[in-house]
DNA sequence: ACGCAGTTTCGATGATTGTCGAACATCCGA
DNA sequence: TCGGATGTTCGACAATCATCGAAACTGCGT
């Protein structure tokens, strides 16, 4: 096996099936999660650096965990990068018009 | 002023214009409220300690707050009761569809 | 007047959370 | 091979949170 191919953990995400509401509602519920996510909505896939909000790095770490572990994101690695996604198709599938509403609210602002 | 008409704090609820989503999130997010909620939906209004949630009445109370804080649910004094009804049509003017959503998402299991 | 039923407040406790800086790991280019 | 860029992990810390029991309050019956 290469060395490139696992990084430290397997960056492991939930199945689609096994997404939890009420974990993608926490995730939510944060003001630089939601920005995280909505700022991907626009956008296919992003670095994680590339996003706007002003936070530490570590931070935007632990943020990226949370949104992973809830379903919420996909991460991949790309060289020394790691691109994320949202999973907009497996939410959709999941909870069906979902987070479409929750943006849609959070515009409504 | 009699004295039956203020308790002790005066119970504030968010006008419908000032629910954040962000609370409403975070609010849902925890199941002894999220059945709270669902329960609420079934009837129009119901007592405090009629709801199936297993946990102590501070506990419960301290539920409610959070809820009545969040803008989910209006709470109006009925002789010694507190008697609970959510805020549906609120909801749905300030933020449309995202109640039936959540709701019929969650039900999803 | 007394006590009971229903609820809230208070104080405490353990768990979780958002945040940071420092250190570490990985990959790419010079 | 060395350095810089990109992210993560590791403590640590203060704040918030869910929970409980005990105490207090309110209104209704008796």
């Amino acid at each position: 096996m290469s060395r490139s191919s696992r990084r430290r953990t397997p960056l492991a995400h939930p199945a689609t099936g096994e997404i939890d509401l009420l974990d993608v509602l926490h995730a939510l519920s944060d003001p630089t999660r939601m920005t995280i996510v909505r700022t991907l909505r626009a956008e296919p896939e992003r670095a994680c650096g590339t996003f706007p909000v002003d936070v530490a790095a570590s931070t935007l770490s632990h943020h990226f965990k949370v949104l992973r572990e809830s379903g919420l994101i996909r991460q991949r690695e790309e060289a020394n990068r790691r691109l994320t996604a949202l999973r907009a198709a497996d939410l959709e599938e999941r909870f069906p018009g979902l987070l479409d509403t929750v943006l849609t609210a959070y515009a409504q602002g």
